[in-house]
DNA sequence: CTGTATCCTTAGGGATACTG
DNA sequence: CAGTATCCCTAAGGATACAG
């Protein structure tokens, strides 16, 4: 029997996910800024999901520690802490994406940007690499060349 | 600006699969079904998790109620009850498999079977195939034809 | 074997006041 | 603006006994 017939990992990659993901708020978090473009403390504050302060505070912690965020003031404006996706986050983007169509196709209530999951299907690399670009962009706009950086 | 370029889904896709699986266990029951084979309720308890059985219970319903999980007796000893995976559960799997390579390549304690990630990237259609075929291998030697109805 | 029911403890998290 | 610090409370969940 091959090895791959029977997978026995010992440290599990769906188990190492699930501490990362498996709790709400850091997939709120994740969704907010791979997808919406969300950087800074008060923008998460008031995507409109009501996490308090000191939760978003702590997921922030989390997420920072496990590799997923880094955090960075923002140059146009000393006062202002961004949190960018690192590498590690954005490499995350396949999956992230198709569960997003996989909950358009099965969840009713949601209603899909046109042609989304349809696009992701034919070329999936494509989508992805729109999408790097979207974040690619807005870390420009905010760190300049030092966004390379990241 | 297409509307893909700021999404802005009411019912949210991501929210939703956070609903779903923005939970520790049922994120390793999924795990259970779908990769690893397990269909009892002895199975999943003793999956090496430490879950205690009305923890178990709860996640089975909650699951079975999001349309994850059909419950069915087992025809060869009616004594046994076993969970399938939907074809919901399974439309998973894309973005499932696209979790475990990202867990393979981020996390240094993950030990992947031999070739798996690669496999995967070069093929993902092929691998979600393979595994779907091991599923349904299972369900059928369960449910002989009724597998079908599934 | 597949669950319920109960007890009990702790962690999670909402509200909010406060700080550099 | 970006957090900390508390308070308080509920819900999650581990342990375990019991039941169909």
């Amino acid at each position: 029997m091959a090895k791959t017939d029977k997978p026995n990992w010992n440290g599990c990659p769906v188990r190492y996910a699930a501490g990362i993901f498996g709790d709400k708020w850091c997939f709120i978090l994740l969704r907010d800024t791979l997808l919406r473009g969300k950087r800074s403390y008060s923008e998460f504050l008031d995507a409109g999901e009501g996490i308090s302060t000191n939760i978003l505070a702590s997921r922030l912690v989390r997420l920072e520690e496990a590799g997923m965020l880094i955090r960075k003031i923002d140059p146009r404006k000393g006062s202002r802490v961004c949190y960018f996706p690192t590498q590690k986050a954005r490499a995350l983007l396949p999956a992230f994406l198709g569960m997003v169509v996989w909950a358009i196709e099965f969840d009713e209530e949601t209603e899909a940007p046109d042609g989304f999951a349809a696009g992701f299907l034919e070329n999936p690399t494509g989508t992805v690499a729109r999408i790097s670009a979207q974040i690619d962009q807005i870390n420009r706009d905010i760190l300049g060349d030092a966004a390379d950086a990241l």
